[in-house]
DNA sequence: ATAATTTTTTAGATAAGACTAAAATTATTT
DNA sequence: AAATAATTTTAGTCTTATCTAAAAAATTAT
């Protein structure tokens, strides 16, 4: 059984490999976790003696298949409960980050498969990201960010990079939600930024935004 | 903002004044807590100084009006997710109690509010406890232990005071559960044992059982 | 009323997880 | 290749919530 802070510490190594493959350094950790370097050694040492994480000093984690199991577990956890709560409970997208940090915790065999059932075993969470299943196989979804679109193209939205509630909102108010149609109108080379067509709407997004929105072509 | 180990002391204190009344022991919280004396003292300090309850050496503590209303909450919201794992994720009564005990501690003021929505709010527990609202209050339900019927008598069973799998599982092998209707047929004067009319069918029952039924006639 | 017992508190120790500051190692420049 | 910079680790401290053992107070029995 892990504790809460081992759980968090598998997580943030989970997603941080798979952005940046095997190897993650200290410094990432921390980052991510907000915490300090020497916490992150201490608790990687104590990881890698439960064998959930190979670690030689210097030379950065990478998770083993144990670890990456109990990652992916709580990563279902964590995205099951999002539906749950945007289904449900009436949650906006930008609201159930935070509450789905706290679920995810929660210790039960039964729980989680009785939800995942309950809600007729979803495939993505509500930002578009892919929940594994019992096994902890989910399938990939094919996509890229919006900044690569060329000129011209037409996008479906499926899913977001930054999931924090400031950058939802933003979406929200301009009418970004995911499966909506997208048409890259013009592309600004000097700053990146582009001019979309949003149902009839003509706006403008920086590169920073188009970075963080995923559609399929 | 309380600890895990806070809101489990003002939950526990807060049932023990149901039974006892005001004045809580040291010792029966840390029976109730499985804890030691000394782990108690501590941590009562503590929630004294947060003034959650009145705390003189020696003589026992006593809730304030503040430190009942968050055990009252806390209690909501085990009972709410009781509720929930039953109704919704075919839980059994007897499954119900160590995930409620986790679900409990999380916290988010939209969350518990928009679940007792979707429960359409439940006036009582899948043990007949009553769910407290929104602002604390809750009805008391006229009910009396069945080891106080008189022979011939007929009761509902409308709750129970141990709600320990062991207790409920014994139940629903006997057929025993909330709006079941039993008749006392007899009862043994040495031993306090009954033997009670279920359906078509009668049995015996201990006096230990009898004293953790409650019933309204 | 005093002795014995029980309960409660205090004092000091421990474990988990975080921190700071300094030392060790690795990476980057010049 | 040496010097500088950045990263990582170690050593030691802190907080929270426990614990044990011993002291203090309250209760019960003689």
């Amino acid at each position: 059984m892990f504790s809460l802070s081992e759980e968090n510490y598998l997580k943030s190594i989970y997603h941080l490999e798979a952005v940046h493959g095997k190897g993650i350094s200290t410094n990432s950790i921390a980052k991510k976790l907000d915490t300090k370097a020497s916490s992150v050694t201490d608790m990687i040492k104590k990881l890698a003696q439960k064998e959930m994480l190979v670690y030689k000093r210097y030379q950065g984690v990478s998770l083993t298949k144990l670890g990456r199991k109990e990652a992916t577990n709580i990563v279902r956890k964590h995205r099951l409960w999002e539906v749950f709560l945007v289904d449900k409970l009436n949650f906006s997208w930008d609201e159930v980050h935070d509450v789905a940090e706290q679920l995810e915790h929660i210790k039960s065999p039964k729980l989680i498969d009785e939800l995942d059932a309950f809600l007729d075993f979803p495939k993505m969470d509500p930002h578009g990201d892919p929940i594994p299943d019992k096994e902890g196989n989910f399938q990939k979804i094919e996509k890229k960010l919006l900044s690569t679109l060329e000129e011209g193209k037409i996008g479906i939205c499926v899913g977001v990079d930054d999931s924090s509630s400031d950058f939802l909102k933003y979406l929200d108010k301009n009418n970004i939600s995911l499966g909506q149609k997208v048409k890259v109108v013009s592309k600004e080379s000097f700053d990146g930024s582009l001019i979309i067509l949003i149902n009839t709407k003509e706006i403008t997004i920086s590169k920073k935004i188009s970075n963080n929105i995923y559609i399929q072509s």
